[in-house]
DNA sequence: CGCCGGTTTGAGTCCATTCAAGAGGAGTGG
DNA sequence: CCACTCCTCTTGAATGGACTCAAACCGGCG
C-alpha cells in the first residue's frame, strides 16, 4: 500500500456530495489500497467474479460493459478519472458485468472491507458514496431513455454532450472540444447501434455542422445547437445539486 | 404519521442486504413517515420537483419515467411492495426523473432527512440501503442491455421474466402463472419498442407456445425454455448474495 | 346502448442492419 | 525503407425488422 495522494480524487469526489471534516478526510485518504499501472483492454473485473477490491480510477478511461447470449456487447457506463469504477461488483460480492479499460490506466485498488469499515465508522462519508451509486442510477436511467427513444443522431449527440460536460467537469478537456478515447466500435455499443451505423450518423453530424473530427477527437462549433438536436439536459448529471444537505 | 407496522416491508428489505440488530431493526421501524392510498396512474415525484420525501411502496405497482423532447416516454423501472421508491429524486434533491402509480398503491413517505439521520446514527442501516441502490444500479444496467442488443421477442420475453421472478420472490405469485399489471403501451415504453409491436410480439412468444395470456395475467409453460428464448440469467437480480458481509 | 381505453390487424414505408469490399494508418520486421 | 499485417474507418447495395398510419374490434362501465 503506497503514498495515500492516490485517493486525493477520491475526497475531491465525495467533497462534491458531503463537506467532511478533517477526521473524515484523513480516513478516507487512510484507505488501504494498491496503485497498479494497467494497459489498454485489461479487465478490471469479469462478470461472476467475486472481487475483493474496489477500485479507484485516477487516470485514463474504462468502460462497463455486457457481452449477451449470442455474444454482442453492451456498454453501460464510461469512466474517467476519480470516478469509483467498481462498488457495485465488489460490495455485492458477486460481479454482475465486465469493467475493462480503454486507454492504459492507473487505478487504486480498494478492498472491500475497508470500503464497508469506513462507511460504518464515517457514517457521513458513506452517505456521499451512497450518493456517488444514486448519481450512476441516474445516468443509467437516461442511458436507458436515450437507447429507447430517440433517434441516431439524437442518441449519439447525447453521447458526446454527455462526455463533454463530464470531461470538463473533471478537468480533463473542454466540453467543446475534446479527444474522444472511444472507436466506432465501442460507441455502437454503448448507444446500441453498430458500427457502420455509427459511423454514417458521425458523418451526419458533421454535414449538418453540428460537429467536426479529427483524429478521434471532437469539436463542438455551437454546444446550443448539439445540445438541442441531441434533446439533452444536464440535469440527470446532478453536477449542481452538490453538497445539497450535509456539510 | 401512523402505526409503524407499515414499514415492515422496509425491515424486511433491508435485513435481506443486512441481519439488523433490535435496536436497528427499531430504528428504522420508528422512522416518521405519513401512509397514503393513491389512485392508479397519480404522480409520486415529477422531473424538477425537489421531494421533501422518499416513499416506500406497500401495496400496488408503480413506474419510473422520463418525457422526452418529442413527448415520447421512456420506463426505466417498474417497482412493487416492498421497494423503496424514491431516494434517488428526493436525497439528490432535485428529481430527475417522474414516479408514478400504475396501480391503485400504498404508499408510506419518509422525510428525506429522517432517512439521512438514519443512515448516519446507523450506519450499517445505511448501508444496507446503500446496497439496495447498488443493486438497483444492476437492474439498469441490465435494461440498458435489454434494450440495445436484444430483438423483440427476447426483449420482451426478458422484461417477462425479470417481473415474474421478482413478483415470486416478493411473495405477490408465481413465477410462471402471475397478472402482469401493464398496458401493451407501458411494456412498449420499458422495452424501446411500440405499443403495435409489442403486440404482435407477444401474439409471436404466444404462437410459439413460450407463453399464454388471458385478460392481463400471463402464464408461462416452460420457464426453462422462455428463459433461454430471453437471454436471462438472474445474476444481476443478486437475489441470491443477500447479507453478503453484514450480519 | 354507446362510449372509451386498450387491443388487434393490415398495408406501406423507412431507418438501421447485414454483407461485402476497399481505404487509411500505425506498428513490425525483413 | 518498404512490405506486411492488423485494426479501424469508410462506403455501397440489398435486406429486413420495426415503425407509422389507419381502421376495426373488444370488453367494461356509466
Amino acid at each position: 500500500m503506497t503514498m495515500p495522494s492516490a485517493l486525493a480524487p477520491l475526497v475531491t469526489k465525495l467533497e462534491l456530495w458531503a463537506q467532511l471534516d478533517p477526521t473524515e478526510r484523513a480516513a478516507v485518504l487512510a484507505l488501504p489500497h494498491r496503485v497498479e499501472q494497467l494497459e489498454a483492454h485489461r479487465y478490471i473485473a469479469r462478470e461472476g467474479d467475486q472481487p475483493r477490491a474496489s477500485c479507484l480510477l485516477t487516470e485514463g478511461f474504462a468502460i462497463r460493459q455486457k457481452i449477451l447470449g449470442d455474444g454482442s456487447r453492451s456498454i453501460s457506463a464510461i469512466h474517467m478519472r476519480g470516478d469509483v469504477v467498481d462498488l457495485q461488483n465488489s460490495l455485492l460480492g458477486k460481479a454482475d458485468h465486465n469493467v475493462q479499460t480503454v486507454t492504459p490506466a492507473k487505478v487504486a485498488f480498494i478492498p472491500r472491507e475497508a470500503i464497508q469499515t469506513l462507511a460504518v465508522d464515517h457514517p457521513r462519508v458513506g452517505l456521499a458514496m451512497w450518493y456517488d451509486t444514486l448519481v450512476d442510477g441516474s445516468i443509467f436511467r437516461e442511458w436507458i431513455a436515450n437507447i429507447a427513444r430517440r433517434d441516431g443522431p439524437a442518441r449519439l449527440a447525447h453521447l458526446l454532450c454527455e462526455f463533454g460536460l463530464r470531461l470538463e467537469y473533471a478537468e480533463l478537456g473542454s466540453r467543446t472540444d475534446y479527444h474522444l478515447p472511444l472507436t466506432q466500435e465501442q460507441l455502437a455499443d454503448a448507444t446500441g447501434m453498430t458500427p457502420v451505423h455509427i459511423n454514417r450518423v458521425l458523418k451526419d453530424l458533421e454535414q449538418r455542422g453540428l460537429i467536426t473530427r479529427s483524429v478521434r477527437s471532437v469539436g463542438i462549433a455551437d454546444w446550443d445547437l448539439l445540445q438541442k438536436a441531441a434533446d439533452f439536459n444536464s440535469a440527470y448529471l446532478h453536477l449542481k445539486d452538490r453538497a445539497p444537505l450535509l456539510g
